[in-house]
DNA sequence: CAATAATCGAGACGGTACGTCACGTCTTCTT
DNA sequence: AAGAAGACGTGACGTACCGTCTCGATTATTG
């Protein structure tokens, strides 16, 4: 549904009328996304060819290129449109739960097929400012959207201090995991999960008193 | 210094003798060096030619590859033989300020000129198991030895529990760190340093309770 | 007026009728035929593309192929039906001055703006029989009627023998001036024209003694 | 031997030296150039592509534009180096015979297979002053070297009057003969070739009466 | 007055070739 | 033996046009 940086066809036409002259092919459009999350696997992000999509997906190369700018954008689009990322948010009662449920989540596509693409992503997006922000606003931000409300949930329930910082309160628990993910220093299992998010935790159920 | 994977004429040469022929030339590898941290600084990681560093340094481009193996142990090299990395860890007599203050240090370098390489760095490492290893191993893993030391000598003062997880700990300081140099979401100032650094370390010291 | 092989609409109509739809837009016609020839003069019929054409004419693509055939259909075309290209054959009562006054008609016309295409008609002509034959059938030879009539003419005036070979003598008068526009090794002006003509007829005239 | 414009690397070397690097591989040249007259015989100018001579020649397609500024230097240069184009001038001691022979050796390779090679070239260098201008000077002018030749024997035996003009002369001559090759409109044999050589000589020998 | 039918513009489609760039290897002469 | 220079075969790049194809809109004739 849509590119990576504005969606030309089937975006702002909101109005309604109809671009003149004849439609983009859905069907292409499928084909690429698929042979681009194909090849992607198989070979990787710095080894994808758009010459080897526009073969596989038995597609003119100047159709991929008509609507995707580079080969980053292709890969975001094709992995965010990629089974909507079966990332749900549980409502357990408990933050500590809820948090470490979803975070088991998370490592579990980051350590699964999947996880080839998110590092293709942020790792593209090191250089391409594009990239990293629609990895940034259509992959890490709805998740994000999601955990505010967890964490306000904690708060009304008396879990969490009203005058939690959210954002730093997020970076906090899933910094660690990215950070390892990224540097491949150390294993990410449910162990690190459980440890990182009671850490976290603790920390802000403190009356903060040293600071 | 010698190269990232293993050094073919500085290297295991301690015996004495001397190759025939002629040897190396030192310049060539200082120029070759410096124009590859110039060009990863420009272009970043994956659009860093070979070509153009053997151009850029006036070299042949043969005596590039006949002394590194890839893109990424050249880039490597270049990176960490680059200024030694000004990072000290100092010893004030308190974690939280020991630790600030050496999170103050990493924020600066993420933040200046050399944070681009940085990143390209780890972008490409995404792609190039060599290049995050090395990574890894050779800026990571340094740094990380003097945190382990700092932490000891917070343990044997009694400001931090004896049975801490060293490496959770560091990656729950460093991870948030590193999320928002590389996901660019949010800002990455002292204050936020100063957020983290206080929530995980009062984390720490909860006498875990609900675990 | 029709097209290079055969008119689809305007021509076998002639009994009444009239076929359904919406008729031929003879506005696009005309726009078409006036792109090409400006096209033509600026990039040669080598670079010429159906695409820009189209575009300068602001017309379908589609329209244009639906009433040519070829490229070089469209060309003879748009050549042809441009300005009659005024070249008449006078009638002075002397081979001599009839011949030479047409003559000159000729490099005028190719040295002057047009003459690009025409050697734009004769170049591409070379790799496509199609097009050289329209020059030849829609050019050359209306003129060459013309030319006959001026011969004969001559013959009865007894200036020339009555076994003239038209042909041959047409070749020889205007073959030099071809030769010189095509080559471009050696300027064509009014007196190459004035030699070459003398020459020929002097010939011409010769009772053939050394054959 | 040489390029279309200027040799780069064979040619004005004069000094001594040599240059530096990599010499160029003559063979790799030869079998450019053969490919490109194999396939310019099999379909033509229009249809020859650069992508497919290097691949005929197993050559990068690089290794082609490095040398050949376009398609057009490349068959010019590959149809002049093809066997010196066996024009010889007789000396019979008569100024119509030598020229009669030596205009059925030129029609002899115009309707033969190099023909079309002779065709695309002038074709081509009417949108293309570089092509017409190397086949004018290194098709072209040398023979019209030894044409002048021939000529002057005969005003020396006294055959043409002394104060010709040569290159009127063979334009008159020659002119007629690429006129009915590219126009195709009637044919070339040596009835042709001696019925113009006669007309022109017997015109040249005309005490020029009704200039 | 509708229905039918061929046109028009626009522009996307699967292709082919373009001319360029960088790859990593090689061949030459020079140091 | 290493150096620079730079040509080599390879292969992907991103672009330009090819000729064909859908679209909705327009403009005629026919029922």
């Amino acid at each position: 549904m849509g590119t990576l940086v504005a969606d030309k066809t089937l975006g702002a036409n909101g109005g309604g009328k109809r671009a003149p002259g004849r439609p983009r092919s859905e069907q292409a459009r499928q084909s690429i996304l698929h042979s681009t999350l194909k090849l992607l696997h198989d070979v990787g992000f710095a080894e994808l060819s758009i010459e080897a999509i526009a073969a596989d997906a038995d597609v003119g190369k100047a159709t991929v290129y008509r609507w995707w700018p580079h080969k980053a954008a292709l890969v975001a689009d094709a992995f965010l449109s990629s089974a909507e990322l079966e990332l749900q948010f549980p409502d357990t009662g408990s933050v500590r739960s809820d948090m470490k449920l979803q975070m088991k989540q998370l490592i579990r596509i980051l350590r699964g097929r999947r996880g080839g693409i998110v590092a293709a992503l942020i790792g593209g997006g090191q250089s391409d400012p594009e990239l990293i922000k629609a990895f940034r606003e259509r992959f890490v931000r709805p998740r994000r959207q999601e955990a505010y409300a967890t964490l306000r949930r904690a708060i009304e329930r008396g879990e969490l201090p009203r005058n939690l910082d959210l954002d730093l309160t997020l970076d906090a628990l899933y910094g660690p995991i990215y950070m390892r993910f990224l540097f491949r220093h150390d294993c990410l299992n449910a162990r690190f999960v459980n440890e990182i998010c009671d850490l976290v935790i603790d920390g802000l159920a403190m009356p903060s008193l040293g600071r």
